[in-house]
DNA sequence: ACCGAATCTGTTTTT
DNA sequence: CAGATTCGGT
């Protein structure tokens, strides 16, 4: 580590090392480095690695603070607790669960489970006229957030709305359900962390004494849970350094509270602060559009970013006809920047909705521009990845009530519906898990011989894979289920252009256990009790030649070259729903912020009159936001 | 029990 | 427009 690498005000956050630290840190100042070289003087002045905790939001940053600590202080540096919120609620929560017998082998649930459990407890309820699993799944989310469990009495004037009684009596069966199939959602993750915390005064004691030194990175985006958790571990040695913008604050639909970074300054009464405004990345002119954006927020720390960087060039508007124009007019202008010596890979394109990648995609396929989707529909959400990780589940957990029923009838093996209706009925009765009672249907014949010599079928194989688990690398364990359940040879029969990419899709999930295994040590059991955590952005894109287009809110922490600004009109960015919300639009423009910042030396905003949205043509107004930036009138 | 066709529905952002 | 769901024929 070279101190010598610091700007003065840097070096004051990275050197103030004990008691609470605020650092207020504008877009492209440094703040990773600052976190980084923090980390490094720490270790430096003989704090042990282990007893510091980083936390950040996305595992992304996690692997990168991770790699980049490990540069500056060497092998220690792997001793530090990196990891996201969610991922060291999870740690924690394993780990003590197994020491006090609790059940600590739980799967968490993703959104697409998520959303099946609330279909069942809105049927189960005759709710589903009254409200939408999503909508419900929200308000839980928020609920689970701000620390309202399903049994608290707060919980009724917490959803204080026409429908609360409903909410109150869903929330509490779809905890039950997740019970039943000892599983977790993401929200309960650090909700139950808390309530470990708060009912087991001695382990609180323990992690507080542990973590000496505790850093969090985006500290606007936590939540009311998050915040408290980080309150808790910190009070003890009072040694907390959270950095943040709250100019960058884009999750508040998720429950993050800008306030949590507002007040720090009151509830560490002696914290230092520091502000870094100096910016690196971008040019003087990207920086005016983005100063110029920014200055319409009510509310903001007044932050003035500024950089010695070249003027460099304009950023240019550009209004199109229709949406396929604009791909087309961005299309072309890449192909010029490289022909200028940019690398496709220097080069991104960002937008509001993931929909908006569709006609990226056929453009550049057209113009023969290789590009990398970040995000969208998932890796691990595709339903061949879940099949195979809910039968991979399924065979290392007898418990599990819920994967075993994605997979008992996939590839077709003759166990329908009614069959499975029986055998739910019989789990309830007799209060078996659901392989129990497939067990008890074969040895006490209850069922049509037909579908009993089925069910046995089946029953031999998840046994023989059980056996065999330990036997062999988890990657060869995963080809071989593959290939014995039958479900590669159900999609190969296929022969569709679809089923070929399912195919490839399975093979890459296979190489990805095995890259765990090999970078990470990992073995599948840890890997599979960690994958509802994982997304798409850490999968392996690595060298991968391309032009990267994602969503707004992905972009957030990555910089590049060149960065195209798309959709921005009146509906798409703002988006349609926030216009009338003051709060909801603040952060929209946040959003676009975020994403003007991320660019080193071109930015190309671009809107288009009409656009195909939802199968319809809309007809948008260019963005408020381009005269905010004063690129028009 | 299975498959394909017709119909319905719901549309942001994500750990 | 695409995905989920339902329905009807085998």
């Amino acid at each position: 580590m070279n101190l010598a690498d610091l700007n003065p005000e840097q070096l004051k956050a990275v050197q103030k090392l004990d008691g609470p630290v605020l650092v207020l840190a504008g877009a492209g100042t440094g703040k990773t480095r600052v976190i980084t070289y923090r980390i490094a003087n720490l270790i430096e002045h003989g704090v042990k690695p282990e007893r510091i905790l980083a936390v950040t939001f996305t595992n992304k940053a996690a692997d990168e603070m991770k790699e980049r600590v490990v540069q500056l202080c060497g092998w220690g540096g792997n001793g530090v607790w990196i990891s996201t919120f969610h991922a060291f609620a999870l740690k924690v929560l394993r780990t003590e669960y197994m020491k006090h017998s609790l059940p600590w082998d739980f799967t968490i649930f993703d959104e697409v489970d998520q959303k099946n459990l609330m279909k069942q407890v809105l049927k189960e309820l005759e709710l589903e006229d009254v409200i939408k699993p999503r909508a419900a799944l929200y308000y839980i989310d928020i609920a689970k957030g701000n620390l309202i469990d399903s049994e608290s009495a707060e919980i009724y004037s917490f959803f204080e709305m026409n429908f609360s009684e409903e909410l109150v009596r869903i929330y509490k069966l779809y905890q039950k359900k997740l019970r039943e199939n000892n599983a977790k959602d993401f929200g309960d993750l650090l909700l139950d962390l808390v309530i470990l915390f708060r009912e087991k005064r001695e382990i609180l004691e323990k992690y507080q004494n542990h973590f000496q030194y505790i850093l969090v990175d985006e500290y606007q985006d936590t939540n009311y849970a998050q915040y408290i958790i980080i309150k808790e571990l910190a009070k003890k040695h009072r040694n907390i350094c959270v950095v943040g913008d709250d100019d960058q604050a884009i999750y508040s639909w998720r429950g993050a509270n800008i306030q949590n970074i507002r007040n720090f300054e009151k509830d560490w009464k002696d914290c230092a602060v520091f502000h870094l405004e100096r910016n690196y990345r971008s040019t003087q002119k990207i920086l005016d559009v983005a100063t110029a954006l920014i200055s319409n927020a009510s509310r903001r720390w007044q932050k003035k970013l500024w950089t010695e960087n070249q003027t460099g060039e304009d950023v240019v508007l550009g209004v199109f006809e229709k949406d396929i124009d604009e791909a087309k007019g961005i299309a072309t202008e890449i192909l010029q920047l490289v022909d200028f010596g940019y690398d496709f890979k220097e080069i991104a394109v960002f937008y509001r909705m993931n929909s908006q990648s569709r006609i990226f995609e056929e453009i550049f396929r057209r113009y023969q521009i290789p590009y990398k989707i970040v995000g969208g529909v998932g890796f691990y959400e595709r339903k061949e990845i879940k099949d195979i990780i809910s039968y991979l589940l399924t065979i290392i957990n007898p418990k599990d009530n819920w994967h075993i029923k994605r997979v008992i009838n996939v590839p077709p093996r003759g166990i329908g519906k009614k069959t499975l209706f029986q055998i739910e009925r019989i789990a309830k009765e007799k209060n078996f898990s659901f392989y129990e009672a497939l067990k008890f249907c074969v040895e006490k014949d209850v069922l049509p011989q037909k579908t009993t010599g089925k069910i046995d079928e089946f029953i031999n194989l998840i046994e023989h894979w059980r056996d065999e688990i330990n036997n062999m690398p988890g990657f060869e364990f995963v080809q071989k289920v593959l290939s014995e359940s039958g479900y590669l040879e159900m999609l190969e029969m296929q022969e569709t252009y679809e089923a070929k990419e399912r195919i490839a899709n399975l093979q890459e999930f296979v190489n990805a256990v095995r890259s765990h295994h090999e970078e990470k040590g990992e073995d599948l059991r840890e890997f599979l009790y960690g994958i509802a955590l994982i997304s798409e952005k850490d999968l392996p894109h690595f060298d991968e030649e391309g032009v990267t287009l994602m969503t707004l809110h992905l972009c957030k922490g990555l910089e590049f070259r060149a960065v195209f600004i798309t959709g921005l009109e009146e509906g798409v960015l703002p988006y349609s729903d926030s216009l009338y919300d003051v709060e909801e639009l603040e952060e929209e423009r946040r959003l676009c912020y975020v994403g003007i910042t991320r660019a080193k030396e071109i930015l190309r905003l671009s809107c288009s009159k009409t656009r195909r949205l939802w199968g319809r043509w809309v007809y948008n107004f260019p963005s408020r936001f381009l005269k905010e930036t004063r690129l028009i009138e």
